[in-house]
DNA sequence: GGCCGGAGAGAAAACGATTTCCAGGCCGCG
DNA sequence: CGCGGCCTGGAAATCGTTTTCTCTCCGGCC
C-alpha cells in the first residue's frame, strides 16, 4: 500500500489535493478559527494520505518562535547531568517545547559557541547549569530578549533569574551525621572553586563544622575537579595528610566514586577506616560498594523550577529588580558509607565487606592509582 | 558601551548600515564568490557592531537543508550513551552539523514521537541506537528521502545502512579468559532479549562456550534490562541456582555494577567467590570496587562510522541493493573482578578487599536488594 | 423585501535568508 | 581608441508557513 511521499509535500500539495487554500489547511492543522466541518475533514484525510508535516522551519519563520529552549550543562558524562536532561527535557515537552543541548566541557570557548548556536536557532530561553557565562554572551541573550535561568547557582548572573539551592541543609545534615558518630578530623574534596555551586558548599562545609566547634585545617580542604580521577587524586592526597581523616565529605558523586575507588586500593574499609559522603545523589549512589551516602538534590525539581521561571519573561525588564528564585532544597540520604570511626560500623545491616587493616602511613605510600589506558 | 541590540536585526540593516545590497552581506557572510576586499570589511565591520547572526531557519529554508542529524538513543540515563553522544556531536560538529538528541526510554511510542520531531525539524539523516522503528516510521524517513543509520545492530532494518558491531569477537574473548582461569560454570545475564544487539551477544556467548566444550543451562541464561536493578534482581537469582555459576558475564556494565553490588551485599567477594565482566567498558568501569573487567567497545569508533555513513546517500536507491557498513570490533579489558574460581585471586597488585565466606546458601538467601527510596 | 452584520474561505503579504538573473563598469586586447 | 568579456553589485524570485485583509454568501431584523 505504503504511499510513496514525493520529497516535497508542502502545504500547497494539500491544499489542492483537498481543493481549498492554503489558509484554510493552515488554519485546520492549527485548530484556528472555525472551519466547516466538511471541508475540515477533507483537508484532515488529504493531509493524511499525503503525510503531510509541517515545516517546523517556515512555521519558526513566520513566527519568530521556534519552539525550543536551551540547555547548557559542563558535561553530559558526569550522570548527574543525563538525570537532569531527562527531567528538564520531560518537563519542557509537557510545556510543547523541545530542547537544544549543549555542553561546554568546562571549556568557556566552548560555552561561548553554545550561546551562538541557540541564538542561531531563536531559541526562546536558555537554561544555563555551568559557568563561563561572561558579560558578552549574556549581552548575546539579553540584547535579543532571550530569557536566562541559571540554575544550581553555577554563578553569579545578575541579569538572569536564578535557581538558588540550599547547599547549606544538606552539607549541615552531613557534617552533624559524622560528627553525631564521632569524627572529628573530617576533609573537604571541593570542586572547582571558580564554579560558583563549588565555592557554596565549601562555605557551608566550613561554617557547619565551625557551628560543631571545629575548623578544618587547609591540608583537609582539598580542591577537586568533580571527576572521579580528581576524587582519587585528592583522596590519596588526603591520605597523606596528618592527621588522616576519619571522614570525606565529596563535593559531588563522582568525586565519591573516585574515593571510594582509592579507599579500596588501600586498604581502607569504609566506613570503618573512613566515612565516605557524596552529593548529588545520582542514581548509581544507590549501587556503589558500599552504597552511597549523599546529599540528594534532587534533578526532577530543578529541572521543573528552572522551566517554571523561564520561558515568559524577558530578561532585562528595562532595568527593573533582579528576579529572585526558587530555592532547592536538599537533604542527606544515609546509605553504608558512613559509620563511626576506628572499627564498629555501627550499622545494623553491616554485611559490607572489612578490609585487612594496614597502617595509614602505608597505606598512603603503597596505593597508587590505576593507570588507566 | 554594550551596543544594546535592537530585538531584530537582519540582513537588511546590515546591509543599510554597510551601504551595500542584502546579497552582498550574504556573499560575505558566506564566504562565496569573490567580494572586493574593502566592501568586505565594511560589511564584516557593521554585522559585528551590530551583533548580526544570520537566521538559521530562514538560512534552512531557502536552503532546504537544516544543519541538523538526529540521534536516537534508547535511554540517557545509562552511561553508555552520554559517552557515545558525546563523540556523536563532537564528530558531527567537525562536519558542520548539530546533533537533535532524542531517547526513547524503550518506548514505541517515544519512538514514534522522536521521528516525527526529527522530520519536522527537516534533519538531513538520522542515527539509531535502540529499537522500535517499525515500518510506518521506515516509510516516513525513507518517503521523505532522510538517511538512517542503525548503530550497533540494534534492530534489523533491512533498508538502513547499519553499522555492526562484532560482539562475537570480545565475547569470545571474555569466555576464554574465564575459562582459561579454571571457570566452568559461567553464566550469562543477557539484555532484552527483544533487542538485537542483546540477542546477538548472547548467541555469541553460547556459541563461545560451545566452543570450548560448555553449554550452558537454561538457569545460567538469565534475561536482563540493562539496567543496574535488573542486574542485581538477575544476580540474586543466580547465586540461587545449582550449580552456582563461579563467574558471571554481563550484557553491559550497568548490569555488571549491579551484580557486583548483589555480590557484595551477599558477602561473595569479587573476584574469589565470583568473577563478573561488563559490557561496554563505560569510563566507570575503572572505578567500581574491584575495577571492572569488561568488553570494550569504543563510543568514538561506533560515532565515527555512523557519521561517515550517514548524510551522503539516500535510504532507498531506487530497490538498489542494502548497503552494508561498517564492523566495529570489541576486545576484553581485564581489570579486577576476574580470577581464578575458589580463593587464589592469582592477580599481582590484589589488594582487593576479601568478603569473609560465607555459605552460598545462605548468602543467597539472607541478601536482598536494598529497598530504593 | 431590503439592508446590515457576521462568519467562513481565499488571495496576498510577510518572515529572513539565498541565489539567479541582469546591468554596469573596468580591463585587456585588437 | 573602441569593443568585448569578465567581474562585481543590485533587484527580485524563492523557500513554506501564518495571518491579515477582503470578498462573498447567508440569515435575521426592521
Amino acid at each position: 500500500m505504503a504511499t510513496p511521499v514525493r520529497p516535497s509535500v508542502d502545504i500547497h500539495v494539500v491544499a489542492r489535493k483537498a481543493g481549498v487554500s492554503t489558509a484554510t489547511v493552515s488554519r485546520v492543522m492549527n485548530h484556528v478559527s472555525t472551519v466547516d466541518a466538511r471541508l475540515a475533514a477533507r483537508v484532515n484525510k488529504a493531509a493524511a494520505e499525503l503525510c503531510y508535516t509541517p515545516n517546523t522551519q517556515a512555521r519558526a519563520l513566520v513566527l519568530g518562535k521556534s519552539g525550543l529552549l536551551g540547555l547548557i550543562v559542563s558535561e553530559i558524562t558526569n550522570p548527574f547531568f543525563p538525570e537532569l536532561i531527562q527531567s528538564f527535557e520531560l518537563a519542557a515537552v509537557e510545556r510543547g517545547y523541545e530542547i537544544l543541548l549543549g555542553s561546554t566541557n568546562y571549556a568557556p570557548a566552548r560555552m561561548a559557541q553554545c550561546v551562538r548556536r541557540m541564538v542561531e536557532r531563536k531559541v526562546e530561553g536558555v537554561a544555563v547549569m555551568t559557568f563561563g557565562m561572561d558579560e558578552d554572551l549574556l549581552q548575546e541573550l539579553s540584547g535579543r530578549a532571550i530569557p536566562l535561568v541559571s540554575v544550581g547557582s553555577t554563578q553569579t548572573i545578575d541579569a538572569a533569574v536564578s535557581i538558588e539551592v540550599n547547599y547549606r541543609q544538606g552539607i549541615e545534615e552531613a557534617v552533624q551525621h559524622l560528627a553525631g558518630m564521632g569524627h572529628r578530623a573530617i576533609a573537604l574534596i571541593s570542586g572547582p572553586l571558580h564554579l560558583r555551586g563549588a565555592e557554596l558548599r565549601r562555605v557551608a562545609f566550613v561554617e557547619a563544622m565551625a557551628a560543631i566547634g571545629l575548623s578544618p585545617s587547609g591540608s583537609h580542604l582539598v580542591e577537586g575537579d568533580h571527576t572521579m580521577e580528581g576524587g582519587l587524586r585528592a583522596a590519596r592526597q588526603l591520605f597523606g595528610s596528618t592527621p588522616v581523616p576519619t571522614a570525606i565529605l565529596c563535593s559531588n558523586d563522582m568525586t565519591a566514586i573516585g574515593v571510594l575507588h582509592a579507599a579500596s586500593a588501600c586498604g581502607l574499609g569504609v566506613p570503618e577506616d573512613l566515612s565516605v559522603i557524596g552529593f548529588d545523589d545520582i542514581h548509581m549512589a544507590r549501587f556503589t560498594v558500599p552504597p552511597l551516602t549523599s546529599v540528594r538534590m534532587a534533578p526532577a525539581d530543578l529541572a521543573r523550577a528552572a522551566l517554571d521561571a523561564l520561558p515568559l519573561r524577558p530578561l532585562r525588564t528595562a532595568s527593573g529588580p533582579v528576579e529572585t528564585g526558587t530555592v532547592i532544597p536538599t537533604h542527606l540520604v544515609v546509605r553504608q558509607t558512613t559509620g563511626s570511626p576506628r572499627r564498629r560500623g555501627g550499622r545494623a545491616s553491616g554485611t559490607w565487606l572489612r578490609g585487612k587493616r594496614m597502617g595509614r602511613a602505608e597505606a598512603a605510600v603503597s596505593c597508587g592509582p590505576e593507570k588507566p589506558g
